[in-house]
DNA sequence: GCCAACGTTGGC
DNA sequence: GCCAACGTTGGC
């Protein structure tokens, strides 16, 4: 079991989308990097847990909890010459790029944003909170896991009022 | 829109 | 294999 973070825009695709689709799942495609690829190819595994962040939101935020439901398996959208992340050089035969399918688990509301992350030292030492971090598929400790599960607070409190 | 921090490409 | 030029990411 381990733990990850998953960077998309939200504008194309936001927890909000995820949670919206047939059994909240969806394949995590489009990754085009090859130090990310390896992480989706070798590490990731069925039922890791994945959080969900929005990059150039405003703030940009953890906007989501998710799990790992399918394992590697080729990214379909490199073979489609009609898809913006086309690559004539990954062939079916010979995949270079590959893909895990990911299910929503529950949303942050409020979500947990970038500038207050960063007042957490606790998370002093996140990947994500490193200076000039691009990296869209990331490592997360468990420890660290485990003090954003704990800023989240517990699922759907507004049920509660 | 700016720009820092990367990753990739390609000439040599 | 080096490295300059270029492209991209993503915070601000």
């Amino acid at each position: 079991m381990a733990y990850w973070l998953f960077k998309s825009e939200p504008e194309c695709f936001s927890f909000a989308h995820l949670m919206a689709l047939p059994r909240k799942t969806a394949g995590w495609d489009g990754v085009r990097n090859f130090q990310a690829r390896n992480f989706l190819r070798d590490d990731i595994k069925i039922g890791d847990g994945i959080l969900f962040y929005h990059s150039n939101g405003d703030p940009p935020a953890i906007a989501g909890i998710a799990e790992v439901v399918k394992e590697a398996h080729p990214d379909p959208t490199a073979f489609d010459p009609t898809e913006m992340h086309h690559d004539p050089k990954s062939r079916p035969e010979s995949p270079t790029w590959f893909q895990v399918s990911i299910r929503a688990v529950r949303p942050i509301d409020p979500p947990l944003t970038l500038p207050g992350l960063r007042t957490v030292p606790a998370l002093a030492s996140m990947e994500l909170l490193r200076k000039g971090s691009r990296l869209s598929i990331q490592p997360v400790r468990p420890e660290e896991w485990a003090v954003i599960l704990d800023l989240a607070g517990p699922a759907s409190p507004s049920k509660k009022r």
